[in-house]
DNA sequence: ACCGAAAACTGAGAATAGCTCGCATTATTG
DNA sequence: CAATAATGCGAGCTATTCTCAGTTTTCGGT
């Protein structure tokens, strides 16, 4: 059971569980999930033990709960990349560059929950799902540009879902591992370009240079 | 502290350590990290937990030393990739089909133990580096075969680095999630060709095709 | 062979952390 | 303003990691 047992129906409860999971992600980012004890986080929100545990049922329920406020913000986010693209119908290129600054920008944005999360999401058994989950919508979505653009290959969904698998693994090796040879800006275009390559059509014009 | 905090010198307590890790080993896999105590691997390998925690400092001390066990395999065996290559000189897309192969067997010659190091890895900062560690070997001796073949751009230290990275993701995407929607072949195969166009140098000859 | 020292082994229990449960307090409803 | 439901409380139960003082085994030197 990693679901709230509970549901907070009054005021006061509702704001009881946002102090907990507020009090929750601070001590996880500062201590790690192991090294962060519920009784600390109950003191930390101001509630007892025993509040904590009648709306999360064990430890990791407070680890998915916050991954799920991630998750959606995260899939907010990446689909803002999709809906300019409907609107402006960019090359392969431009939209790969977007998708490419985006995903680098969630890992920026908050580094040290990225980094919990994507650290703990293998060990909490519910998360895992839902990470392959926001993966999928993301690949169908980029699936849908390929074709529009004509790239991809003879499965553009399989492309598309390689793709993202990749881009996130190069992203979070570039973007949170500590020694950074070589500065950002150049890994990002040098993602950008390796996944242009990956996905257009051989026949296709090259993308246009910037100097 | 993750190292064993005394080495062992006379062969019983080389045995002893043997016997504990083959514990941990089998328990890990079939109960999970969580789901196993240190007093169950003691109690299967024979020993007094006291004996444990003379030669491992705490639970996680032996799941790195379960961890560089297999990455030493590991090496090994993607090693022989590149020993390979030295003798035949292949084109890129034998290279990579080879490469591709040879990570694809890492993950399915033991998955449990795969899965287990992969999942629970992240939690301990020692791991991280080795497996970094790890992805740069692999991603040097890459680069080296690119730049012999004259491909992977203009960097192909970079290029062959975010090959490694998304090439690990990209299998474990497809080999180690229950649902598998096609079959694996033809997921290697696409893993491979995606790679081929990412690396290749625009001029270069199309891989043969194979019926 | 024998002895002293070092290495290896033991397991009861100290220390700690997740979680429960019976009861007190606060809000809502009719 | 009861009566009922929702929320909050925290001492303590349970399970697990890890310690330590004492015992047993091995080994080098004579």
């Amino acid at each position: 059971m990693l679901t709230p047992r509970k549901q907070p129906r009054q005021q006061r409860s509702r704001e009881t569980v946002e102090a907990i999971l507020e009090a929750a992600a601070q001590l996880f980012q500062r201590h790690g999930y192991a090294g962060t004890t519920t009784n600390k986080i109950a003191e930390r929100a101001g509630v007892s033990i025993g509040s904590l545990y009648q709306y999360f049922p064990n430890k990791d329920a407070l680890l998915v709960a916050l991954a799920e406020h991630y998750l959606d913000r995260s899939a907010e986010q990446v689909g803002r990349v999709f809906a300019r693209a409907a609107e402006r119908r960019p090359c392969l290129p431009d939209l790969l560059a977007d998708l490419v600054g985006e995903v680098a920008a969630l890992h920026t944005d908050r580094p040290a929950l990225h980094r919990l999360l994507y650290d703990q999401a293998p060990r909490t058994p519910g998360l895992v799902s839902r990470f392959r989950q926001a993966e999928r919508r993301i690949a169908g979505a980029l699936a849908d540009e390929l074709r529009r653009l004509g790239a991809g290959g003879p499965d553009p969904g399989l492309s598309a879902l390689l793709a993202v698998q990749g881009i996130e693994a190069q992203l979070h090796g570039a973007l949170l591992e500590p020694q950074d040879d070589g500065d950002t800006d150049a890994r990002l275009r040098a993602v950008t370009r390796l996944w242009h390559r990956a996905l257009a059509e051989p026949g296709a014009a090259n993308p246009p240079h910037r100097p």
